[in-house]
DNA sequence: CCGCATCCTCTCTGATACTG
DNA sequence: CAGTATCAGAGAGGATGCGG
């Protein structure tokens, strides 16, 4: 019978994952991030070809969820860093987790989709 | 081995797998068909409110993944049963593990946005 | 150096209507 | 019952220019 007591429940709550870490870049910059601080010219490079508004973006909406945290220092030229908090290293174990299953079956993936001809 | 041998491979393949399972209807339609075999219309209510088109068109790519198994019956009137092959079923692990990390945080999450005003 | 504002395009999604 | 076709709206994402 059921091996998953509430479906529903599941659903829902992966789905608002998917919306959190599903965007394009949410996971490149999470994981660049990795477990050090970075400034955000640098991350910028690190997650090339991410254009400056979406990493602005993309950090920001990371920032109000707690998985980012900023840190201005109010020099000259103006400095600002970036990191994972606690929350957002433990997202970035998940996203590990996540890229396990991804390299176990890409291949196969791929080569479903090179026979798939419509049925 | 090390926590992070190749970050970037993890970063393509992560995003890869969201943009199979980071629409709005993948993981729905997954989680419903669970181990069970569906017909389409029954599976459509389950998902509701997914619409027919949707529903097609999420089950198509599913297909094209080798994810889901369509299997027609050429009986009058037409039936068509769906299912996920064992590699869908895997997928459906990951899923699971994944509402594991957004049962434990959604509260913190939604907690942070409320109070989130932009530092 | 850091980042916002504007505009614009393109994809995803849903509503509706039609077919075997 | 099980879809496909067409159209239209919403929103994400990219280009560019300005400001602190």
């Amino acid at each position: 019978m059921a091996i998953a007591p509430d479906e529903a429940a599941t659903q829902t709550l992966v789905r608002d994952l998917l919306e959190r870490i599903g965007d394009k870049w949410s996971v490149v910059v999470i994981c660049q991030l990795g477990g050090s601080t970075r400034r955000f010219n640098e991350l910028r490079r690190l997650c090339a070809p991410i254009t400056q508004r979406m990493l602005s973006v993309t950090l920001r909406g990371l920032e109000r969820d707690g998985l980012v945290r900023r840190t201005v220092f109010d020099t000259k030229p103006p400095r600002v860093d970036y990191a994972l908090t606690a929350r957002g290293l433990s997202l970035l174990a998940v996203v590990r987790g996540l890229a396990g299953w991804a390299e176990s079956h890409v291949d196969e993936i791929l080569e479903s989709r090179a026979t798939f001809d419509g049925d």
